[in-house]
DNA sequence: GCCAACGTTGGC
DNA sequence: GCCAACGTTGGC
């Protein structure tokens, strides 16, 4: 079971919006870029993931479950463009900051924290339980 | 709003 | 296949 990590800036995709499409999901489009597509080809059914709001967040603000694997980017003809469909399955008690994460030796080696650019990333299974401890949250 | 860092494109 | 030019992202 993996861990991912999806980025969104609160303008223009936040999580209100998320929660805001239920059960369903929605799919994570408009990514195009490989290393985030390859990861999106990588998930599995059920598999979770971290909402991060970029830019004018810079926080993680809940967890969200894939609820489709990878299929074409209905946003674009380019086939090469693939992304899976995410759901809202709850909130952060308390948000996880960028700059608590930075703080924190254990989490130094994130994605997050190393390759800030790449907007849909893996997390490891430690990474993924010491922030979810800080969000006050379960897993 | 700025700009550094990074990814992509395209001419050679 | 290299690399300069360009575009985008995201922290500050």
């Amino acid at each position: 079971m993996a861990y991912w990590l999806f980025k969104s800036e609160p303008d223009v995709w936040g999580w209100d919006a998320q929660v805001a499409k239920g059960d369903k999901g929605e799919q994570w489009d408009g990514v195009r870029n490989y290393q985030a597509r390859n990861n999106m080809r990588e998930m599995k059914l059920g598999e979770k993931g971290f909402f991060y709001h970029s830019r004018s967040g810079l926080e993680i603000v809940g967890i969200v479950e894939v609820c489709a694997e990878a299929h074409p980017d209905t946003t674009t003809d380019d086939p090469r463009w693939e992304c899976v469909d995410i759901k809202a399955l709850r909130p952060f008690t308390v948000p996880v900051s960028l700059d608590a994460i930075k703080a924190d030796e254990r989490l130094s080696d994130m994605v997050l924290v190393k390759n800030s650019r790449l907007s849909v990333q893996p997390v490891t299974e430690q990474e993924w339980q010491i922030i979810c401890e800080m969000g006050q949250t379960d897993p």
